[in-house]
DNA sequence: TGGGGTTAT
DNA sequence: ATAACCC
């Protein structure tokens, strides 16, 4: 059956979209839950930045200022999201559940994955017929409300699918404690799309014959995953405001608009067509930890904010156990207008012999703010007045230490050539 | 508007 | 190094 699962390849997959609910309030729920019940807010500097079912029935929403939250609900408790150690932590977890069922997970953000479960569809679908069973019932909700077909295979192996994202969904409340809704079709643009169609800790299962009717209902282009802000713009200036609007546009303007790639890729989307692969994530390509602020305006205090900023980011890339090769600094300038778009950055190799004692917490943080500062002035006359409103620092270009390098012993050693460097 | 991430050019 | 995208 692996030539069948082959030939089908990326023309009858079945892709399960997770989405956690209100994240961060229910981490904060999960490691306090005294504030269950509770209408609980994430704060970031003066945001709100997501908040409980509790909290949105009383008015308050994602991404609000803390402020207008608390005009809207007094009751409202806040807790500080800006360490994002814990989320981060829990949103590993997902993510390992997950890969226990299937290697191909693919994260989005902190609080999405993508499954490819087509190989373990098939290993259903085919003990399901060798056993002649031929009931098989659809677990959560169908898009539309549309009617099953159990003649036709399609239906029922996304059907299989539902019944899998309902596992999924189980297996994250018994062993994490946490909720969120799946979304289950043949890509991973419709499986997004329509996870969210029923909302808090429900799932949604798309069979073919509604695809247009999902995508058409979106009310603007910019709810297409893929199509982001200044995307959107530049069709507008073609007039092109809906998904039928982009649907019925002609290719070759489109093209010549906004060149064959993106051209080719967003007018598939449109259609509801998406043949990306779930990628698997792996672990992390980049670490980085940024801090915002109202005002930096000396050497002195940047100097400062880098050297609070590296400590813990030196931490999390020490207990990763990759060594990175490269190290960017990333500012934002102060400006009353554009406020959104001005960072610029400067990035380096790490000279070989700081990367060796990246095990050694403290002996490389001096040379490391030594470097950022370079970096700093690369960016920045110190002579000329600033005013940064945030830093950033990003360790990349990871890469796994030679076993032969590892461990202590495995360094003062020679090895000889037949030993395959354990070190012993 | 925070504090993160990714890939493409 | 930046620009676009995602949360």
């Amino acid at each position: 059956h692996s030539k069948s699962v082959s030939a089908r390849n990326t023309a009858g997959r079945v892709i399960v979209h997770i989405d956690l609910d209100c994240f961060y309030a229910q981490v904060e729920m999960v490691r306090n839950p005294e504030l269950r019940g509770k209408p609980l807010g994430v704060q970031q500097k003066y945001i709100v930045v997501t908040c409980n079912y509790e909290a949105r029935k009383l008015g308050v929403k994602k991404l609000m200022s803390v402020k207008d939250a608390k005009e809207k609900c007094p009751q409202l408790i806040l807790v500080n999201g800006e360490d994002l150690t814990p989320y981060r932590e829990m949103s590993y977890k997902v993510t390992e559940l997950l890969e226990e069922f299937c290697p191909l997970v693919e994260r989005l953000g902190f609080d999405e994955n993508f499954v490819d479960i087509t190989e373990i569809v098939e290993k259903r679908l085919n003990q399901l017929q060798q056993s002649g069973c031929s009931r098989v019932c659809v677990s959560g909700h169908v898009y539309n409300n549309q009617d099953i077909n159990l003649h036709d295979t399609t239906h029922i192996r996304l059907v299989i699918g539902s019944q899998i994202a309902e596992e999924f969904r189980q297996a994250m409340r018994a062993r994490l404690g946490l909720t969120g809704c799946a979304g289950v079709a043949s890509n991973k643009l419709l499986s997004k799309l329509v996870s969210g169609i029923f909302k808090p800790n429900q799932q949604t299962v798309l069979l073919p014959e509604s695809c247009q009717d999902l995508i058409r209902n979106l009310d603007h282009i910019q709810k297409v995953p893929g199509i982001g802000y200044k995307t959107t713009k530049r069709l507008e200036t073609l007039g092109v405001r809906s998904v039928c609007d982009l649907q019925a546009f002609p290719s070759a303007v489109l093209e010549k608009e906004l060149g064959v790639s993106i051209a080719q890729r967003i007018q598939k989307l449109s259609y509801g067509e998406d043949d990306s692969p779930v990628t698997p994530s792996g672990p992390p390509q980049s670490f980085s930890d940024e801090d915002s602020f109202k005002k930096c305006s000396s050497e002195v205090e940047v100097k400062e904010k880098i050297e609070e900023l590296l400590p813990s980011l030196l931490d999390r890339v020490y207990k990763d156990g990759r060594q990175p090769h490269t190290v960017r600094l990333t500012i934002r300038q102060f400006s009353s207008t554009d406020k959104w778009f001005n960072r610029e950055s400067r990035q380096c190799p790490i000279p070989p012999h700081l990367i060796q004692k990246f095990g050694k917490e403290s002996s490389v943080i001096s040379p490391l703010v030594d470097i950022l500062m370079k970096l700093f002035r690369k960016m920045i006359n110190i002579n000329l007045p600033f005013h940064l409103t945030l830093l950033s620092v990003c360790f990349s270009n990871l890469k796994d230490v030679p076993s032969s390098k590892k461990g202590s012993i495995g360094f003062y050693l020679k090895q000889t050539p037949q030993t395959s460097g354990s070190g012993k």
